[in-house]
DNA sequence: GTCTATATGGAGATAGAC
DNA sequence: GTCTATCTCCATATAGAC
């Protein structure tokens, strides 16, 4: 008999978690399986293209996430120097300090780059144009905005890669410390 | 009959780029046996731990070359202002302007980071130590020095993956141009 | 040192009962 | 919607001839 009545939307944080703690490849049908408490008739009755459809839909949701709760304020907040402080604040939260990874990073490193080329692609595209909206907004000249928000964007990336490889969240948290000094001075 | 003899040593930079390319769990041994040209009764001759010690000797590899190229140069030359600016040179020159990945990097990110952590642990700690020694005397105090070999370690990893992520090697240029401003001026 | 053949396991995915 | 049983494929690894 049927364990539970589960909602496909409850299922996707657990499968993005489990995507970043498995990577693409790593997350069997076997872990996905116990995570959710899904059997493998439900997940298929869910997610009918299986582990791609399931990987698209979590890439999805995280970048609606990131258009709600960091794109947008950087584009529409009144007072962007606040704005930028915002940013840095979310996504310290989000990132759990630099324990947990970027999915979207990771991804982009992977084998599995080039199938999900797309959602990469405008994850970190929609990052670098609205934080150089902000910054263009808080009185840096265009050239000087583009340059400060792709370094911005690169360094978190990066902040989480040595956090992760050296096991510190502190390397994390002192990156993001450096980096919203200099574009909010 | 035999295809032809090889050695153990040439094979090593074909399984550093085969994971470069594919990740650790995507290089199959039938890729792997393609690339190199062996046979998977070869491949166990030369490492009868299967994947793992290939992996494990390429990481060690590339820890010595890095070791003697980039660690050492940091640490020794008499003019540390030049190694600062030859470490940008060959760490572009390494990583093919962006085109090409850092296998440490990736794999800290990867699923099986927990196999090789001390691996990729050394290899940014060193890093992160030796070009901290080069800033030390190039004239910046202790916490300024470690503060910037630490930005710039991570900024390499976070160039590479927004480099790779929009497909835009010059991203990666930008940043190492920056950087190197930064760490010399 | 290299090859082919094979063992064995686990992967993703499907079928159909309930 | 959920389950179990099953299919097929390809993974790593081994054995033993040459």
């Amino acid at each position: 008999m049927p364990r539970t009545v589960a909602e496909r939307a409850d299922v996707i944080p657990v499968l993005a978690e489990i995507f970043r703690e498995h990577g693409f490849e790593g997350a069997s049908l076997a872990i996905i399986g116990e995570r959710t408490g899904l059997g493998k008739g439900s997940l298929y009755h869910f997610f009918p293209g299986g582990k791609e459809e399931m990987a698209t839909v979590v890439l999805a949701e995280i970048g609606a996430w990131f258009e709600a709760n960091i794109y947008r304020p950087l584009r529409e907040t009144a007072e962007p120097r606040t704005a930028v402080g915002a940013m840095f604040r979310s996504v310290s939260a989000y990132f759990y300090s630099g324990r947990r990874i970027c999915l979207v990073g990771s991804f982009a490193l992977d084998n599995v780059r080039d199938r999900f080329a797309d959602q990469i692609r405008s994850y970190f595209t929609a990052w670098k144009a609205s934080l150089t909206d902000a910054l263009r907004r808080i009185g840096h000249n265009e050239p000087e905005a583009r340059d400060l928000a792709e370094e911005a964007v690169l360094g978190i990336q990066g902040a989480l890669v040595l956090a992760r490889a050296l096991g510190d969240p502190l390397v994390f948290e002192r990156a993001m410390q450096r980096m919203e000094q200099r574009l909010i001075a």
